[in-house]
DNA sequence: AGCTCATGGCGAG
DNA sequence: TCGCCCTGAGCTG
């Protein structure tokens, strides 16, 4: 259930937790566990993220590859329990802490070499600091797809997921099927620097908000409502609600193969 | 107990 | 564009 900032925030911790240390690895599940085999009780050095991708580097450029998908889940227990191992594909652990990975998209076993390759086809990550905007400026300024298709693609806008979509959409006020090509370049600037600023939030804090202080509860007379995702939002799967700014309700339709949300008075194409 | 949905992405057509 | 994969929560009965 992840979008970028989750993924950083799992590899700081891994990193945190086990780096330079030799860890205990299985897979009491099975569909891991030759790879497991060879990886444990060698040394974890690091872990590092781009996009929604999560990197575990070990010893002997042995790297793990994960990608949580919609529903994977990284899980950090005490290194005492081990409950519905039917599921655990794989278990990273040292000392009190165990990782537990549950229903990833895959988790696979690469070389430098593949890792080179998945990074080198992933877009800009506005999370990281080597991120080159141009890059997704690139794409953007190039296609008649909708904008908030194009905020999906991964080679454009890598770790942005739906509700980041959404909510920076709206924070910009921008119809959603606007041809991406149509942006003006400092709307694109502007974009971009709200998504490094909200998912830089995102990591630090561990919850989507993305409602600014004049739209908050307290400042509208309005009671707060936080997502199951961990939030304040303006639209994401708030519809049939109505719009903290303008009151309308929140609409909701499938574009790119996800839930959109907007509301169709404040993104209206003008 | 069964159904639907979810912060995602792949491969077939 | 569609079906499919992975798991679990939150519903409905």
């Amino acid at each position: 259930m992840p979008e970028g900032h989750v993924i950083h925030r799992l590899a700081a911790r891994l990193t945190e937790l086990y780096a330079g240390r030799p860890v205990q690895v299985s897979s009491p599940q099975g569909r891991f566990a030759d790879e497991a085999a060879l990886l444990d009780r060698t040394v974890l050095w690091s872990s590092d993220a781009v996009g929604k991708h999560l990197f575990i580097d070990f010893a002997a450029d042995r790297i793990v590859w994960i990608h949580l998908g919609l529903i994977g889940k990284l899980l950090f227990v005490p290194s005492d329990e081990l409950r519905a191992p039917a599921t655990l594909r794989l278990r990273i652990a040292a000392g009190s802490t165990a990782a537990e990975l549950r229903g990833p998209q895959w988790c696979r076993l690469i070389t430098p070499g593949e890792r080179d390759a998945v990074v080198a086809a992933s877009g800009p990550d506005p999370l990281r600091a080597d991120a080159d905007p141009e890059k997704a400026w690139a794409k953007v300024s190039r296609t008649s797809r909708p904008i908030a298709a194009v905020l999906m693609d991964q080679a454009a806008f890598a770790g942005v997921g739906n509700i980041f979509r959404a909510e920076v959409l709206y924070r910009h006020r921008l119809d959603p099927w606007l041809p991406a090509r149509d942006l003006p370049r400092d709307t694109f600037d502007a974009l971009w620097a709200d998504l490094v600023g909200l998912m830089h939030y995102g990591v630090d804090e561990g919850r989507i908000d993305t409602v600014t202080d004049d739209h908050t509860p307290e400042a509208m007379g309005r009671p707060a409502r936080v997502d199951r995702h961990g939030g304040e939002v303006y639209v994401y799967r708030r519809a049939g609600l109505p719009c903290h700014v303008c009151g309308t309700e929140v609409r909701t339709t499938e574009l790119a193969g996800r839930n959109l949300y907007w509301c169709p008075t404040c993104q209206a194409t003008r």
